[in-house]
DNA sequence: CCCTCTCTAGGTACAGCGTACGTAGAAGCG
DNA sequence: CGCTTCTACGTACGCTGTACCTAGAGAGGG
């Protein structure tokens, strides 16, 4: 979704300036004078990425990190100016980890395999696809898999605007599912507290449309291919030629 | 996305106990006995929705939401036992302002009204898109939700479950949009750093498909219609039928 | 009527957060 | 060598969520 009209006023509030986010990607790194620096963007957003996946996102704070490295606190902020570039660069670092193969020519298939990949990188860092949800990240390794991307879907005869549109739509369906299967791993309790609260509601009479869907007989619709089938439809929905 | 295979074990990590949402909706208001209590959950979220209308979500703290109602900071915690929940309370106290028409029978047109009504709460409570993706989200108004949209999608001829699946599609394409339109609004600024780095980038030489899709002539898309045209898409791959 | 028991309101306190600011010292340049 | 510029990092502030405790309101049983 490149680019799209505001409400012309999105809203009276919001933090009250709307924030000057500065692109990390935008400051350089080191200038050049003054004493050897001990550590370096990656080696911080490393060791961010390694809390997260082992304790979860809320986990990395500035100060953890700074532990992990073994540094003061307050130099990471030679590095980051803010916690919220860390995250950028904890994005970046783990979409890092995509190995692409050239395009075969099949858009589709290359795509089912691209999907598939980016919903293992999501399982392997489960704090990603927050990550990615939350802010547009166009790191290095983030212009990397789009180049990627583009290279996939050209074959689509589809322009380059409709191709970006599409992959937010990808992107943004595989992340919400990662996202999704989490919630769902986390805790059978919590599964059965929720199936619980369905069908009580279901039972209630107020929802008689969702009583009716939980009635259906149909095929029960096997959920570990989930997945699979959703992804078919988007990818349809992706390469379908505009009218 | 009703239900789905995890990798068997999801990841080694995460907040070390998978913790016990407890939905909130399943323990009772009140249970009888004592003083009568000065407030009630929904005047409490509505408070925290006001906040977070005016200031944005991260101005709803605890003590900011009492002190709106004119209460101690803990006393909340007898209506909401974790601030968690009192996100959960939000959510459904936004989705309380939908008021839907009887379906037509013109499944997809239906699909479009309804999308487009949930763009519009969307843009009248920024914060909410990250909610919704953030968590499942299951209120009573929720549920009314729900219960329209499975009458909406009833003459589609799919099961309750593949509506369901299409649901979660539905969404969170809306969402995901709605949360990128703020990030667009957000500053001209931040949205002319980007252009300037993804232009410097693409001319780096080390993004060609990038550049290419740059150089694109095509036609250049009306931005302002991106959302129509996309959910359009969305609706047409939520009523293939499965094959 | 009063006693008792239960529930609510709210204060205090704690651990943790992001980060503004200031100081000490290392390293490159003239 | 001295100057300048950078890095490392300690301290401190205001904020967060919330565990725990006390005081008192109000209904139920005798």
């Amino acid at each position: 979704m490149p680019s799209s009209k505001p409400p012309s006023s999105p809203n009276p509030g919001q933090p009250t300036p709307p924030e000057a986010p500065e692109l990390i990607w935008l400051r350089p790194e080191r200038t050049g004078r003054g004493p050897k620096p001990a550590h370096s963007r990656t080696s911080i957003a490393a060791a961010a990425v390694r809390i997260a996946d082992a304790e979860g996102l809320d986990a990395v704070s500035m100060r953890r990190v700074a532990a992990a490295l073994g540094a003061g606190t307050m130099s990471l902020y030679n590095y980051v100016p803010k916690k919220e570039h860390l995250l950028d660069l904890m994005l970046d670092e783990a979409v890092a980890e995509y190995e692409f193969t050239a395009p075969t020519g099949d858009c589709r298939a290359d795509l089912v395999r691209l999907g598939h990949q980016q919903l293992d990188l999501c399982r392997r860092h489960p704090w990603l696809p927050a990550l990615v949800i939350a802010r547009p990240g166009i790191g290095p390794n983030a212009l990397r898999y789009t180049d990627h991307y583009l290279a996939v879907t050209a074959p689509s005869g589809l322009s380059g605007g409709a191709r970006m549109e599409a992959m937010a739509l990808f992107n943004g369906f595989i992340c919400q599912y990662a996202q999704y299967e989490q919630t769902a791993v986390a805790g059978a309790k919590w599964q059965a507290e929720l199936v619980g609260y369905l069908t009580q509601a279901a039972m209630s009479g107020d929802y008689p449309n969702l009583a009716a869907a939980f009635a259906t007989p149909g095929p029960p619709a096997d959920p570990t291919t989930a997945f699979d089938r959703t992804l078919d439809r988007v990818i349809t929905a992706m390469l379908t030629p505009t009218p």
